[in-house]
DNA sequence: CGGTATCCGGCGCGATACTG
DNA sequence: CAGTATCGCGCCGGATACCG
């Protein structure tokens, strides 16, 4: 049923989960998928993200080159944060993941009274 | 550049996320997408695995509906796990989350000695 | 055989204040 | 404007022992 074995297969997939576990990479990930942004630009578009949590899941992208973070010696400051190549290589799956969710969400499968669904809440 | 609104998107992938979020479970996931087995048999493929981490990750995956767990009223005890048709139905897209992360760790795009990819030993 | 119960430590994350 | 620094807590998961 799956095309790997156990070792890649296991990982692999772990390798991702790593990627875009935090609280804001995936957000982020998307965001940044419609158009590049200075920082508080993303700020104000993930408006729950403190200072410090936007900033620490913005260099753990770009440490893991999902995301490129350009600085531009000027004053004021100017950065600009973008998605890498490996970052748009990574958007399908983004989407793949999205799909998947949408489905488990309205599968007439699911007992919608068991799992909780409840989650953060955007602007 | 992806097909959901903002609302639509973040929710959806993090309901993803919740749902394989847990240490063993995209392991377990993967054993039961090749067959059923007995809870002694999947101690046996996740050797690593603690007996009560075992337990929580399946209890829950139960909960969430991914997995179906059947006992058996016999002396001595038989319990059977299965992928539910939700489980079953996610299995695309747990390749396609190896499928990147092999992509991922073979780029030439990527900086090979930036991220840390060492990860658990499974036997 | 297939689990629970209890105790405990690390770390992901929040709140708040400060800075080049 | 674009960040650090510090403090503190919740909870995920490890270790170990016990049970129907």
């Amino acid at each position: 049923m799956f095309h790997f074995r156990d070792q890649d297969y296991r990982c692999s997939s772990e390798i991702v989960m790593r990627l875009v576990s935090g609280k804001w990479k995936l957000a982020i990930l998307y965001v940044l998928s419609q158009t590049s942004l200075r920082y508080h630009e993303l700020q104000k578009r993930l408006p729950d993200a403190t200072q410090r949590m936007l900033t620490m899941q913005l260099r753990e992208l770009e440490r893991d080159e999902l995301v490129v973070r350009k600085v531009y010696p000027v004053v004021p400051p100017k950065v600009e944060y973008s998605l890498s190549e490996l970052g748009i290589q990574m958007v399908p799956l983004l989407n793949a993941l999205c799909d998947f969710g949408t489905l488990y969400m309205e599968s007439p499968l699911r007992n919608h009274s068991k799992a909780d669904t409840s989650s953060v809440q955007y602007q």
